[in-house]
DNA sequence: AATGCCGGGAG
DNA sequence: CTCCCGGCATT
């Protein structure tokens, strides 16, 4: 996504998802530009805020005619100024308030430190802002120790708890399952009737499998992520990792390099990000608890329906059959819950309802999810919640947008022509972001643009972006 | 008709 | 890259 959004953007850190790192091939060099002009301003203005100076944002925008300024267009300017020079004086909390999920293309996953948001989508901005923070607070600085690090590094979880690695088998083999032919982990919603031969079958054929494809460990290192490429079915590594990787909920950096990786292949429309989130649903009978990781999904189940001794972290692996995996679209989910906030005034209304991310999961399961989500405090408390946590921060910071817009993600016109022509179908049913298909246009926002904004007699107020004809940056949707 | 902006192209 | 703009989708 453009950097440009997180400085001036008051946007709406829902929609895309994600960076909209976007990602279209054809239109790479486009949002590269953007990124650039972006990272051009992004730090200088931050340090000026930082010095506690704003002369040199004064300056910034000033109508070439000097006078030229309507009130109007003046006002504005302060306010994106204002607006980011106290989230500067906030410090990184500002700052990562603002890169909700919403921009990082997508798929949105945790973010317990969404601190990486901005790193994803402007590595070296971060570094910009990381040195200009210690500068000021001194080598001591809290934040020190979260540098963002070069997508090339993928820092490893620091907090992996002991029952991590199980939970990577475990990962392993459910993914490898979905991969094979299982159409559990697809169609959750048929599969609720869990413990039976047929899984103990599959289970079998999985641990075989997992077995032979794995001389040592698994790579998760995020950095080998390929596109989503031939989903190949079995045992294809790549395509494995790639599905585990959006499915491991509790990796945070590996989660964001995914999503990195992911929206650079996909040619994604801008701003039609991709916000998917995985959670793990419990196919136990009468039981429709959801939680954001694997680890507290097999607790869950280890502990409620299997009866083990909730202590232990030791899993054989078994509560692995017992739930699936699910994607949620973020995107819908801020919509809804946004309802819900003392921001929205429109509280009393229905429980919000999620579009059904594409071909995974039924409605019913998002619903659900949504329900238990609110009423699981500690697990979901390092993933989801803070995810929504920040983008409803986003939401406050609208600035000039009036209303956020839910865009579903498969939605609309369907391209003459896709380019995906060479994926199959299975491929696609894997793939769990909807990409949409390139050549699909966004349905145009709400908000007013430079143009209607100042008319074109002042058009040397408008954003770069509206001069040249391309989405607006400084009005977003 | 006015807008918004994608896709391309020129320099 | 930056800067434009044709042309099409949307409003």
């Amino acid at each position: 996504m453009d950097s440009r959004y997180i400085l001036e953007k008051p946007l709406a850190g829902t929609r895309v998802g994600g960076p909209d790192f976007s990602c279209r091939a054809g239109r790479s060099v486009l949002h590269d530009t953007r990124v650039h002009t972006v990272e051009k301003s992004g730090p200088v203005l931050y340090k000026h805020a930082m010095d506690g100076g704003c002369a040199a944002l004064k300056s910034e925008k000033v109508s070439p005619k000097g006078n030229g300024l309507s009130p109007g267009g003046r006002v504005w300017h302060d306010m994106e100024k204002n607006g980011l020079g106290d989230q500067r004086d906030t410090g990184y909390t500002g700052i990562l308030k603002r890169a909700s999920p919403t921009h990082c293309p997508g798929i949105n996953r945790q973010l317990p430190c969404s601190f990486m948001h901005l790193d994803i989508r402007n590595p070296g901005k971060q570094a910009d802002l990381v040195s200009s923070l210690r500068a000021t607070q001194g080598p001591n600085a809290p934040l020190t120790e979260k540098q963002p690090l070069p997508s090339t590094h993928i820092p490893v979880p620091r907090n992996r708890k002991p029952s991590g690695h199980a939970d990577k088998e475990v990962m392993a083999a459910t993914v490898l399952t979905s991969l094979s032919t299982s159409p559990l982990v697809l169609y959750p919603s048929s599969a609720p009737t869990v413990p039976e031969p047929a899984n103990r079958a599959w289970k079998e054929v999985l641990s075989a499998s997992y077995s032979s494809s794995t001389s040592g460990n698994w790579s998760w290192d995020a950095s080998d992520q390929s596109v989503p490429s031939t989903p190949s079915p079995p045992l294809s590594n790549d395509n494995n990792k790639n599905f585990l990787l959006s499915s491991h909920g509790d990796d945070v950096n590996e989660d964001i390099t995914e999503s990195t990786h992911f929206m650079f292949e996909d040619p994604i429309p801008r701003k039609r990000k991709n916000s998917m989130k995985v959670m793990f649903k419990c196919l136990w009978k009468n039981c429709e608890k959801v939680l954001s990781t694997s680890s507290g999904i097999q607790r869950h189940i280890r502990t409620v329906h299997l009866g083990r001794n909730s202590d232990s972290d030791y899993s054989d692996g078994e509560e692995d059959f017992y739930y699936s995996e699910i994607e949620v679209n973020m995107d819908s989910l801020t919509e809804g819950l946004s309802s819900l906030t003392p921001t929205s005034p429109t509280t009393a209304g229905p429980p919000p309802v999620f579009p059904p991310p594409l071909t995974d999961v039924p409605h019913s399961e998002h619903i659900s999810m949504n329900n238990s989500q609110s009423h699981t405090p500690s697990l979901l408390s390092q993933s989801a919640p803070s995810t929504l946590c920040h983008i409803r921060t986003d939401h406050a910071y609208q600035g000039p947008v009036t209303h956020v817009r839910t865009v579903s993600i498969g939605e609309k016109r369907q391209p003459a022509a896709s380019t995906h022509t060479t994926v199959n179908k299975n491929h696609a049913l894997i793939t769990p972001a909807a990409k949409s298909t390139p050549g699909t246009r966004k349905p145009r926002g709400e908000a007013k643009k430079c143009r209607k904004v100042y008319g074109m007699e002042k058009r040397d107020m408008w954003c770069t972006a509206c001069r040249w004809k391309k989405a607006c940056q400084r009005f977003t949707d």
